[in-house]
DNA sequence: TTAGGTGCAAAACCTTTGCCATCCC
DNA sequence: GGGATGGCAAAGGTTTTGCACCTAA
């Protein structure tokens, strides 16, 4: 689950200097389906398979990011109070924090941009103290 | 993508409270699939449509609470600096605020809890300014 | 020349749905 | 009885992968 950095020479393609070109300049942040179909005005002969292998490439090289969270399963939670979650980057596993919620958050975001903020999601990334150990 | 609440006779089956029980008592976060195999072993015959269903119900009604995010779809951002994202609960679209990043976030959990924390992820619900028109 | 990349299609996954039998209220 | 559910299997949608053919370095 770690993002271990490839030894590996990377090619400059014009497959993906496209998928870069296309979301550098969206503004919001495009699915890798609305990606592909938007550098496919460029180079009508890309494949889906080459935008998501192209995504995955420049997301291992820092170049961009993926949201939220890195693969597509759900998780549950049975605790519906607000709180926050730590999230494991190695062993993937989500624990509850017992940090307070800081609802003043939603206030500030709301006054500066116009949004209507109903809450807010907060998820702390790193090792868990199992995969510390594990990790040296 | 809002959720409305659904006007519907509820039943108390033991499918569902099954499903309820293994939530509750997981301390990490169970994928839908895992909360399957998990559910098996009191109900062998139950099948994997009826756990997504019940997580679903149990979701509509406060019971149970999604992680992270509705929906499959991973988003990518070509802004890799840290920053915030505002997501519409009503269009789905995702936005960069330039909020602050609170840095010592991180440290206060991480003495807290004695995970080692690398950064967090937050992101703000609500709806845009667009999606506040069309809303009522 | 050659390792890394691309296209294409099939496979793998996760989740939702249709259908019909079943179970409660 | 009749609406709410469950089991099963098929369908849907997203992402990954195997493989033969390219291509940048």
């Amino acid at each position: 689950m770690l993002g271990l950095t490839t030894i590996m020479n990377r090619r400059r393609t014009k497959q993906r200097e496209a998928i870069l070109a296309v979301l550098g300049n969206a503004s919001d942040h495009p699915t890798a389906d609305q990606t592909y179909e938007e550098v496919r005005k460029q180079l009508p002969r890309i494949s889906k398979g080459t935008v998501y292998r192209g995504l995955r490439v420049l997301e291992e090289d820092g170049v961009v990011k993926e949201l939220s969270l890195p693969g597509t399963v759900s998780r549950f939670d049975a605790t519906v109070r607000p709180h926050y979650h730590f999230r494991c980057d190695r062993c993937g596993r989500v624990f509850d924090l017992d940090q307070p919620v800081i609802e003043e958050l939603d206030a500030r975001v709301a006054k500066r941009t116009g949004y209507k903020v109903t809450h807010h999601e907060l998820e702390f990334r790193g090792l868990c103290r199992e995969c510390q150990w594990r990790s040296l």
